[in-house]
DNA sequence: GTTAGCACTCAAAAACAAAGAGTGCTAATA
DNA sequence: TATTAGCACTCTTTGTTTTTGAGTGCTAAC
């Protein structure tokens, strides 16, 4: 939805050569800059009265009296929401660089945070792949040696998780066989919310002498999947934040970058952004809007991606309030783009 | 071995004063404050022609005429030289924070880095094993569905690995079950420089009609531990660098927070540190000593823990010249114990 | 409606002025 | 001979004042 802001052309012409010059200089914006540098034949005069207007209005600000102009987060929006509504690009190219390194799907996510990181010069992040729904595809049991099975368990989307099992005494050949298949034939297909306590005493009924291994084996799974509920989240280019000095003082700087590191904060935006159901996926958040408070002088753009079988993801770029948002949205549509289609064809 | 200084009883004291005084506060130590502070009651000006003294020989300095005296490199080995000599301290309590969330050895060094980076209050990084010669211990295929098998394969110490290979045509059971046992009979226990071109032309023909397969296996195989080959390396605590006003200047702190992100220049100080043999495997790099030119303003403290089969993995800790060498070296012999310790237990 | 002109404001930079910590040296002292 | 008190000197730090310049708002002319 674009906003009923209700500006002249003219004044809006204004404001997005304010809001463009500020996002490469990151200084204030005086009126004799706009009427100098611009093609509306104006003067610094009739430009400030133009900037008083919107002032007024709330689109732009002063830092403080005898100062130019910077954009307020309103201002901002506006910008953003006209940006949004543009015609998309030609995609792409971005998927050389990418498929290059990419086979397993962490590194395909790394890689992916650190060529956005790249392209863009802003900080980002991707996170895995949510498996809310997520479904069991497929269990084996194989022995490593007298004393160690080893637990491979494919889930949906072709994750996969592995976890070494300690037995009192070895199984026979037979017997393992035997318990994959029991394990396969009851659990292949099921969602992780279905395996209950009835099906976990089911099934250890049916293995007998073997329901201790059993049991291990359904910890080894309530554990691999525990590890992925708490998704991971790769970053890359956390230092560019010290590219753009209106977010690199310590303070600041610090905690974003700690942010960053511990990841804690970030799977708030992730779980915020699954939550919010858009047309195009992605989001902007700007200034306050933001979900994560040690962010609030950055604009957060996030996107989702889609894995099939529900499972979604998240890319999210952060930088300053002045990013290039412009250049932030064609990237982002692109990677998503690129994420989308790769899995889909891996599937 | 201990260096050949030769100063007085004296100069050592007033040196080690310097220099404690100098880790805690971070400013540079005039004479009075020593002469105060200090049992060995002496004047400031006796202090002072010491001083005159230490500097001359190279182990104190001065930021500029009429401040006080900072330790030099030189002064700083002494200082760790010293402290290297001193009798062990008792272990442990680490070790049940670590356990706590430990069961894969990913998490476990993520958490080790964690734990150090808590206690210490400076950067920390550890390092996967690099497996020069390691083992193959077990190699398993299976069918996911029609079209895709997985193989995961375990080396010495337990890494896991694995990986999905896209089929053309569906492997009978008994056909999946007999390349099973060529591959473990032909390659278990195998190091993995053993493999050559001889032993593949050799395993494929063994294969028949599933060359192919075999093929795409030992692909696997390869990419598995070439991806190991560049080893992970869990960081931590990169944030506390902020902590210390000399390290936190903006070019400074950005150098050294990046090094800690793309963890690429990291890999030398891995390096560095697995090739030298020392007797404790515990080294101090102080300011331009360090390997790695980012943190030549830092010390870097480094030691190698042990898994068995000659794999070996870093612990390092990087923070400023200053750094609370007493407790850093205590810090990192008891991590590294309990490192070795976990390793061999889980064997 | 637009613009030139001017007085005014205010942050940032530059210039200047203590203040204070610490030194080196000399001369007196134990 | 080793130590110490005393003093002049040096430099950073801190605070104050001045200067500068970009930018504004307002008024009056176009």
């Amino acid at each position: 939805m674009i906003s009923e802001h209700g500006l002249s052309d003219r004044k809006l012409k204004i404001l997005h050569a304010i809001i463009q010059t500020y996002l490469e200089t990151g200084e204030p914006v005086g009126s004799r800059t706009i009427s100098k540098y611009t093609d509306l034949n104006l003067s610094s005069a009739t430009i400030r009265n133009e900037m008083a207007d919107l002032e007024e209005l709330g689109y732009i600000m002063q830092p403080h009296t005898s100062a130019g102009r910077i954009p307020s987060d309103k201002g901002y929006r506006l910008y953003v929401d006209m940006l949004m509504d543009e015609k998309e690009q030609e995609l792409s190219e971005m998927q050389e660089q990418m498929l290059d390194k990419a086979d397993k799907m962490e590194q395909l996510l790394k890689q992916a945070a650190k060529v956005l990181a790249n392209s863009t010069n802003y900080a980002t992040m991707v996170s895995t792949p949510m498996n809310n729904a997520n479904k069991i595809k497929f269990i084996q049991l194989s022995m490593v040696d007298a004393e160690q099975v080893i637990a491979v368990i494919v889930l949906g989307g072709n994750v996969i998780k592995n976890k070494i099992i300690n037995i009192e005494e070895p199984l026979s050949n037979e017997n393992l066989l035997k318990l994959n298949m029991l394990l396969n034939t009851t659990l292949n297909g099921m969602s992780i919310e279905a395996i209950n306590l009835g099906l976990i005493a089911r099934l250890k009924e049916q293995a007998g002498i073997h329901s201790q291994v059993v049991g291990k084996v359904l910890d080894a799974v309530a554990d691999a999947i525990q590890v992925d509920e708490d998704m991971q989240i790769y970053t890359s280019g956390a230092t560019n934040i010290f590219k753009y000095p209106e977010l690199s003082d310590k303070q600041s700087a610090q905690e974003i970058i700690n942010a960053f590191e511990e990841k804690q904060q970030l799977t708030e935006l992730v779980t915020q952004t699954l939550s919010q159901e858009e047309n195009t996926g992605i989001q902007v958040y700007i200034g306050d809007e933001t979900p994560v408070q040690t962010m609030k002088d950055c604009s957060v753009v996030t996107a989702t991606y889609e894995l099939g079988d529900g499972m979604k993801g998240t890319i999210g770029i952060i930088g300053p309030k002045r990013m290039d948002y412009e250049h932030v949205l064609k990237s982002m549509k692109r990677l998503q783009n690129e994420l989308d289609q790769m899995f889909h064809k891996n599937e």
